[in-house]
DNA sequence: AAGGACCTCAACCGCACTCCT
DNA sequence: CAGGAGTGCGGTTGAGGTCCT
């Protein structure tokens, strides 16, 4: 089913766009709208494949696009979603309104991903690389076992937010389907409410103990999430992150109207989850070998938590950090990095999330 | 000041997927 | 079911800018 190249005709324009260009393009999208892409440059008067014309759309010329340097918030996020997905960029760029794949994808490369190798974290496996070289040579069957499960636990969530995504547009299009579905009510029954954010849930219990009443030992594969960061992961797989939600404080804003809440996941408890809901279904208990080595991870190291035993939670950062640092005004970032201060500097991405999380009600689910 | 090295990011390439006929 | 059209996506490229010697 090959594709013939869209700009194989000659005569086509390539490379940069021209201000006049762009001008063309947005006036007519702003008159008609794209359409359809492949007539859309001839009907626009460009000399350009409508591929390009989408990309330059998409990338660039879009209203709705923000431009500029990335926050410390959209930075973590980047890192944190990079963790769990991969270089799944459309995927990560659904959690940062307004900025694109393309420049998140350049912004990893050409930033964050350097930085973390500066650091002496792997970028790929956001371990740090004397870890990776130490289960090379010892237990190379956990590390397998463990990259299985951070696999598994992503298409997890990848299918949980396609769920949630599929029941939004059913609910706009039927609002009486939103009782039926599985991720809607309390009158969903229990065995469909099953296959729900389980995963999600797990960690809320997990980073939440003293709500939860709970500690668990349960170690995700990804568990270099915090509490806040699970939120940000639970808005996430609602198929909605507010503007103003970021994995620092995911909260509910008044013109939000709250339509599925996480505790009316009707038949699920933690019980239930942790003991495999009494069906069997509990592959990531059913290879807990190396879960605590995830404590590991690059958010131990980027918390200077090396030995991930720090304070006893080193998932939370409670407490990991200094008075002083926790009073002190925000720290300039460029400082920070430049002046080889990167922990410090990570130390006060986390710690600003951490703290942000402590008061918060328990989580609720946005359609 | 010159020029080479390095960095950034817009744009391109080509594969994969879905939809439609 | 096959195949074309349209689009999404991730990897890569290369022009232009900046830094360094």
């Amino acid at each position: 089913m090959g594709r013939s190249p869209c700009c194989e005709k000659v005569g086509l324009k390539k490379g940069p766009w021209t201000p006049e260009e762009d001008q063309k393009l947005l006036a007519y999208i702003d008159k008609h709208g794209h359409g359809s892409w492949r007539a859309l440059p001839a009907k626009a008067g460009l000399q350009r494949c409508g591929k390009s014309c989408r990309l330059r759309w998409t990338n660039y010329l879009r209203p709705d696009i923000k431009r500029g340097e990335f926050s410390m918030q959209e930075e973590q996020t980047i890192i944190q979603l990079h963790a769990l997905l991969g270089n799944r960029w459309s995927a990560i760029a659904t959690h940062l309104p307004k900025r694109t794949d393309n420049e998140i994808k350049n912004y990893w490369n050409t930033h964050l991903k350097k930085r973390l190798a500066k650091m002496g974290i792997d970028p790929c496996t956001h371990k740090a690389k004397s870890d990776a070289l130490s289960s090379a040579d010892g237990d190379s069957r956990s590390s397998t076992n463990l990259s299985h499960m951070a696999q598994w636990e992503s298409a997890r969530l990848e299918a949980e937010a396609r769920l949630v995504r599929e029941s939004k547009l059913r609910a706009v299009s039927n609002p009486a389907a939103i009782l039926q579905h599985p991720m809607g009510t309390a009158a969903a029954s229990p065995s469909a409410a099953k296959p729900s954010l389980d995963v999600i849930r797990a960690w809320l219990v997990k980073h939440q103990p003293a709500e939860h009443g709970e500690r668990s030992d349960l170690e995700s594969p990804t568990s270099t999430l915090n509490f806040a960061e699970s939120r940000l992961l639970m808005a996430a797989a609602a198929g909605r992150v507010p503007g103003n939600a970021t994995a620092g404080g995911y909260q509910g804003g008044e013109n939000m109207e709250p339509e599925i809440r996480i505790d009316s996941f009707a038949g699920f408890s933690t019980e239930h989850f942790l003991a495999g809901g009494g069906d069997g279904e509990a592959p990531w208990l059913a290879e807990t070998c190396g879960w605590g080595q995830f404590g590991a991870g690059f958010t131990g190291m980027l918390l200077g938590d090396k030995n991930s035993g720090c304070c006893g939670d080193s998932y939370t950062n409670n407490g990991c950090v200094p008075e002083e640092e926790e009073e002190e005004e925000p720290v300039d970032k460029e400082e920070l990095v430049e002046g080889g201060e990167n922990k410090s500097y990570w130390n006060t991405i986390f710690n600003s999330i951490n703290s942000s999380s402590s008061s918060t009600s328990p989580p609720v689910f946005y359609n």
